[in-house]
DNA sequence: AGGTGCCTCAAACGTATGTTTCAAACAGAC
DNA sequence: GTCTGTTTGAAACATACGTTTGAGGCACCT
């Protein structure tokens, strides 16, 4: 074997594991036993499993963030001046996770997964890693999407960037189980690209949506 | 003390650790001592961890699958035969959940977060609790948004359910992180009530877009 | 007073977890 | 071949978990 594949073999396993199950519920034991590896492997490698968790993100993220940001400064140059518009911006996003490098046909829905536990199971080591590592180009898209919908109140685009997050990382984290489900229902077939396809267009119509009314339970019941 | 307040006590502090910190990482221990209780009560009045899992979650849903559907019988009452829209159908769900007798301040968005864990966290046990003990109201709200959207076809129309879940389950899953980072950055204080009425609006649109292009990739690049 | 159910308590049980240890195996340099 | 630093192996460690136990308390009934 070439040097050190345990390595690779613990965060392939990890990475599975982690996305199938969460992390709290997933034991270093079962990572080495699907990694064919001894169990103090994963401390002699990385430290402790906290630190395996931040290399099974980094592994995947920092690649994807270089990518991202020759994908922004494409979409800036072909503007030129002008901002990107809200389409653009979350296409490249969008390509960009597609078009990543994928290990095995699971590709990028286990990260999806994982970037949705990440940001839902209450780890706050992992929060603060991803948030500490991967600011700038997160800051990037935010100030993309700020350019983009200059219409909206800081307060509104806050929120509403969270709806996207979350309907993008919700549907991504369970593409594998709702990809089964239409299958066995409708009788259709589903790829990551399609599913990408579909979400965009309802994110940016949902991001520019007409401002919110007040809640009718505040004055009458809803009519029309 | 009343007769075994003992039950409330457990359940409002599993109620509370459970949505702060998941459930695997809240562990009965830390339930009973912030309930004041001793560590075996749990087992004797509920049997068991997951059965107390269970009972947080049919204390609120049952009463509130109840008013759920009231409120669609009124709903479809006033409409008299004609289907309600979309918009009246998401904020006949939302002012239900709002309108919950609420046990304390921090009413409906404790459980918000718990539905999103259930969705998010790969708890078998739960998931399988929550869908045969309330399957009704939820093909009654699904049945609701298919003579909603007509103009959908079943597939884009399932996609777009999933979207809508995934925004709400996403965002109320984290509100109250997301209400902290909000006050933090932009020192605005946020309820429940007023998420919620940003939400509907988003998920409205997005459910309405048009229909979805062609992924700019598999042609040329995106231009406007 | 005595007895009966329901409940609480402290302690223990068995198991699973993350981590550590230390000897053995291995690779490459001399 | 021998030495050196790196990696693996089986076993143990300490801790935390969910659950069970059995003795005790308490209220209520006859």
């Amino acid at each position: 074997m070439a040097q050190s594949d345990t390595v690779d073999r613990i965060l392939d396993a990890a990475e599975e594991l982690f996305a199938d199950r969460g992390f709290s519920e997933t034991s270093l034991r079962m990572i080495t036993s699907k990694a064919k590896v001894n169990l103090a492997a994963v401390n002699y490698h990385f430290g402790s499993k906290n630190a395996l968790i931040h290399a099974v993100f980094a592994r995947f993220l920092t690649p994807f963030s270089a990518t991202l940001e020759t994908a922004f400064d494409d979409l800036e140059a072909r503007c030129e001046g002008q901002p990107p518009t809200l389409n653009q911006t979350l296409w490249a996003l969008t390509e960009s996770a597609v078009r990543m490098p994928q290990r095995n046909e699971k590709g990028i829905s286990i990260f999806m997964r994982l970037l949705g536990l990440a940001y839902t199971q209450s780890q706050g080591h992992l929060r603060k890693f991803l948030e500490q590592e991967y600011s700038q180009p997160f800051s990037r898209f935010m100030r993309l999407l700020k350019e983009a919908t200059p219409q909206l109140s800081a307060v509104d685009r806050y929120w509403r960037i969270q709806f996207m997050l979350g309907a993008t990382a919700f549907t991504m984290s369970s593409s594998d189980a709702l990809r089964d489900i239409l299958q066995n229902k409708l009788g259709v077939e589903t790829t990551v690209q399609e599913i990408a396809a579909r979400l965009v267009p309802f994110l940016a119509a949902g991001m520019q949506a007409e401002d919110a009314v007040l809640m009718p339970s505040l004055k009458e019941a809803p009519v029309a």
